[in-house]
RNA sequence: GCCGGAGUGGCGGAAUUGGCAGACGCGCGGGAUUCAAAAUCCCGUUAUGGCAACAUAGUGUGGGUUCGAGUCCCACCUCCGGCACCA
């Protein structure tokens, strides 16, 4: 069919946005810049697999498009970048396993996969184009890292700080250093000028050098510090969380990975836990976000409670969020990991309690957690004081108890808490009730609110009260004190890998860690002929990064003594560019900073309306709802509190879209089968060679289960508007939906209803004509009211639905549309499918693009009612319906009601009870 | 186990947020056009009964509130996503 030509079509205007730069969006400053609205809309950055897109990104990336396009036509400047997230573990792992480089298997990828992002026409200000790989790029993430070595987390000013205030703060004694290395206020200065500082405190000038810059290196919001990782000598280096399997192996290559104490760098990510969990309420989240993000940084308030040990002076700090079942307290569990084992550890049970430490040390993170059903542990030979009552209670180690949270140690209350209960009932120990259930409810294993009971003077309180005054009373005593625990952990920062930004620190001898001078960056990753890292079997081989066997890149100079130093071989993670790259899409080619501050402002700062500034519009899939958006918020936070950027929040609005999911067939061996073997019948899918029946499912894509769908077939072969308007046209946008292909013509014969309609066709005449059809006008305002609030709430399949059946009206009931009305309709389209817009633009006659065009406005009178048709129910059952005028009154409704045949007839013999008018929808008559 | 989200025709979904359930699209059935097909256009399409007008039932299940419930409340079932011995 000659007439609509969509690859010549989107060719043609593709080239012509890029050849007039139409979407290029000066900056505040730059000439062209037009002070208007702003409104910044980000599409989460893909990673650039060698796989290329699949169905999925496209969904966000042609929202944020219809968005953006909507938004130029309104009048805002928009900003609307995209780049790439390119360091990472898989593509140094397929550059490993064929032998090519990363760089070149990246600059490939990134090749092929922006040409696929090309094909669907979106209007990206490609001019901002940014890769986390570039060297211009990473030399201001290592900046980023400077600051925040060069930081600390000032508790009284709930901020980051220069580390200098905190060095110049110890050195003139304002503060002084606890027996723990922490820092704290010189509470008696100026009062006790002779006699030194608090109790147990020392000056910063009485320690040695050593010793200074331990205090200082551990207050840095960058540290490191020796922390239990999860290590694969496969790979060679730490992996994060999220990198390992369920089964406890790799995520890449399936290779086992062992827990394993490692030095590593950290980020203070802990210090921001408070602000990170409270400032989510100014930010337009989805509510699941939301909860996800509590619960992972997971707060909670309790107490610390001291326990003596029988016999020992050692006492052994339990962290509780029960202090009100103190009494129920039968006995304690330490963690096997716990520095006091050794100590209190009888010599009856020394061998046994050596035996458990050692298994459960052997064990991976997934097998101790794992073995859920039964729950091992040994006694200790100790008991520990109650110090609400003075009982002794056994002291146990079980490693149903994890030395990475709270104290590392529980009192174990087996009436009131499922895993004590469990284990108390494993080993026989004792379970004593101190909480009345309401109601009848059993109270064993009853772990929510009620009264007080077997509690001493405590008796009769409920819960709530129970846990302030037993708070209060043991602090009174000294035995304990209210406290806070987070479930969030300092985020480890380092990787023994090669395809990430180099450190930009050095150790030497003399100073220690010396950061390099921030004029020196990017400290570039050094070009190696060998990047493998090194890989064993063995689980407690040294990690040996790839950068250390580039001997002339690792020896250098110390930037402050100047003598010979080693750089820092780790790399940083994957996580570490998407955590700022928002930032640099405001001031992509900045070389003298990685944002200026007027134009990050401009974009991105607070406003009346929205106080957490930020980004307008961010979308991405689910995925990253914890970690990428957490880490970037604390990098966010920390560049907010040193003054670099003007919003306390990174992304002011986040919308997340549904996973796309497509169909898998199996047949009766549970073999996957592929879509080109697959015979689609009315009754069901068949195999094409066997003509076997096949299973058929919805599935996450994935090519094991062989159900794929390439974004580039669908757009060979009916264009990538028509792909576009699938994919909005499919269901909500955040909604999980099932790509299904046999549907795509459905849209494809809508534009080519509407290219028609316009354009006409070879052996079909366009419908335009010059007299202007009054339903046509009518509707047309409606449906521009429909199409610009369904586009502001992102409900574009409701939009698309109500183009359709404004194109229905044309061809049906009207059977013309004039110019003026065709241009309008055209304008709406334009978001959705800007290509064929463009090229019925230019046949309606304008040489410019639309995109910079006025959206059409609507007339409200044009689109109310003259007249409405109620239904008409009766009981609640419709039986009839009466068409009045939009402004009758009750009185002249009821009177038409009544002469409704049907009605009437359905009211006869019976008697109005009561009578509920609606106006415009329903007249609903009650009766007896 | 805990925390989210969702269950509506053969399928994807809509329903102005308590007011005519099934918009729009797919698929299917029928018709027009054609030598024929593709494409296109028109009509029909929740189920049951009926030639029809129409009647009855109907939004995962059971109960409730209301003149009126897909929408609100209570209990339960199923599916999807996340967390998981967090003391």
């Amino acid at each position: 069919m000659a007439g609509y030509d969509f690859a010549a079509i989107e060719k043609k205007w593709q080239q012509y946005w890029s050849d007039n730069e139409t979407f290029r969006q000066p900056n505040p400053g730059e000439p062209n810049f037009a002070d208007r609205p702003r409104m910044y809309v980000l599409d989460m950055f893909p990673y650039p697999s060698g796989a290329g897109l699949h169905v999925g990104h496209p969904e966000g990336y042609t929202a944020t498009d219809i968005m953006v396009r909507y938004r130029r036509m309104k009048g805002f400047n928009v900003l609307h970048p995209m780049g790439y997230d390119a360091f990472g573990l898989p593509a140094e792992q397929y550059a490993v396993e064929h032998g090519v480089h990363p760089r070149e298997t990246t600059e490939r990828n990134i090749a092929n996969i922006e040409r696929q992002i090309k094909m669907f026409g979106f209007s990206y200000d490609w001019s901002r184009r940014i890769a986390t790989t570039d060297p211009d790029y990473y030399r201001w993430t290592q900046w980023i890292f400077l600051q925040l070595f060069n930081s600390w987390y000032d508790p009284q000013a709930n901020a980051a700080r220069p580390i200098s205030e905190l060095i110049s703060r110890l050195e003139s004694g304002q503060s002084v250093v606890g027996i723990g290395g922490e820092v704290q206020f010189n509470t008696s200065d100026g009062l006790t000028p002779y006699f030194g500082g608090p109790i147990g405190t020392i000056k910063f000038h009485e320690l040695s050098p050593e010793h200074r810059r331990e205090i200082i290196d551990s207050h840095r919001l960058a540290y490191m510090a020796e922390v239990p990782v999860n290590w694969c000598p496969k790979l060679g280096t730490v992996l994060a969380n999220e990198e390992v399997t369920n089964e406890g192996r790799s995520e890449r290559g399936n290779w086992p990975v062992y827990r394993r104490a490692l030095k590593q760098w950290m980020l203070r990510i802990t210090s921001y836990a408070d602000r990170l969990l409270d400032d989510l309420q100014m930010l337009d989240w989805p509510e699941s976000i939301k909860i996800m993000q509590r619960n992972w940084i997971g707060r909670s308030e309790g107490a610390d409670v001291d326990f003596c040990i029988a016999g020992s002076p050692e006492i052994i700090t339990v962290y509780t969020t029960r202090p009100d079942t103190l009494f129920g307290a039968t006995y304690m569990v330490l963690a096997p990991e716990h520095p006091l084992v050794e100590e209190i550890t009888s010599d009856a049970q020394r061998d046994a309690v050596r035996e458990y430490v050692r298994q459960s040390a052997g064990k991976s993170e997934l097998e101790r957690t794992a073995e859920t059903k039964e729950k091992t542990g040994v006694f200790t030979g100790a008991y520990a004081v109650n110090p609400v009552n003075d009982e002794r209670i056994p002291v146990w180690i079980a490693d149903y108890v994890m030395m990475g949270y709270g104290t590392g140690a529980i009192m174990a209350v087996p009436a009131h808490d499922t895993r004590d209960l469990e284990f108390a009932e494993q080993f026989d120990l004792p379970i004593i009730q101190v909480v009345q259930p309401p109601g009848g409810t059993d109270f064993r294993g009853y772990v929510g609110d009620g009264v007080a009971v077997n509690s001493g003077q405590f008796d009769g309180l409920e819960t709530a009260e129970f846990k302030k005054k037993i708070t209060a009373w043991l602090e009174q005593r000294g035995l304990g004190k209210a406290a806070v625990n987070y479930k969030l952990r300092d985020w480890l920062f380092s990787r023994q890998r090669y395809w990430g930004e180099p450190f930009p620190l050095v150790h030497c001898e003399k100073c220690g860690v010396v950061p390099l001078p921030e004029d020196s960056l990017p400290l570039e990753l050094p070009e190696m002929e060998d990047f493998t890292p090194a890989s064993s079997d063995d689980p407690s081989a040294p990690p040996s990064p790839p950068l250390g066997k580039m001997a002339g890149w690792v020896e250098t100079t110390c930037p402050a003594c100047g003598a010979p130093a080693q750089r820092e071989l780790n790399t940083m993670p994957q996580w570490a560019g998407s955590c700022w790259y928002y930032l640099r899409f405001l001031d992509a080619k900045n070389d003298k900073a990685f944002v200026d501050p007027e134009i990050e402002k401009y974009w991105m700062g607070p406003r009346e309306d929205a106080p957490a500034g930020g980004v307008d519009l961010y979308v991405g899939g689910a995925e990253h709802a914890v970690l990428h958006l957490l880490y970037a918020r604390f990098w966010h936070k920390v560049l907010f509190d040193l003054g670099y950027v003007s919003s306390p929040e990174p992304f002011r609005k986040l919308f997340n879209q549904g996973m796309i999911r497509s169909f898998a067939y199996r047949d009766s061996r549970g073999m996957n089968v592929a879509y080109d073997e697959v015979d689609l019948r009315e009754d069901g899918a068949y195999h094409r060679q066997t003509g076997e029946k096949l299973a058929e499912s919805v599935e996450k894509m994935s090519k094991s289960l062989k159900n794929v769908v390439n974004p580039d077939e669908v757009i060979g072969q009916y264009g990538a508007d028509t792909f576009r308007l699938y994919e909005m046209f499919m269901g909500p946008l955040d909604a999980s939906k099932p790509w299904n292909t046999r549907d795509v013509p459905g849209v494809y014969r809508f534009l080519n209803r509407v290219w028609r309609m316009i354009a006409g066709t070879e052996d079909a005449s366009s419908l335009l004509g010059e007299t202007q059809c009054d339903t046509v006008e009518r509707a047309l305002h409606k449906l521009t009211k429909k199409v610009g609030k369904d586009i502001e709430a992102m409900k574009f399949n409701t939009a698309i639905a109500a183009m359709m059946e404004f194109v229905n009206l044309v061809y049906g009931k009207a059977g013309r549309i004039s110019p003026d009305q065709a241009e309008r309709f055209v304008l709406l389209l334009a978001p959705l499918a800007p290509h064929m817009a463009e090229e019925l633009w230019q046949k309606l006659g304008h040489e410019e693009t639309l995109a910079y065009e006025s959206w059409p406005v609507y007339d409200d009178n044009m689109i109310a009612a003259e007249e409405a048709t109620l239904a008409v129910q009766v009981n609640g059952k419709v039986r009839g319906r009466v068409t009045v005028s939009a402004d009758a009154s009750e009185d002249a409704i009821m009177e038409a009601v009544l002469a409704e045949a049907k009605v009437a007839s359905a009211l006869a013999g019976k008697q109005i009870v009561k009578q509920i008018i609606v106006p415009g929808r329903i007249v609903n008559l009650v009766v007896k």
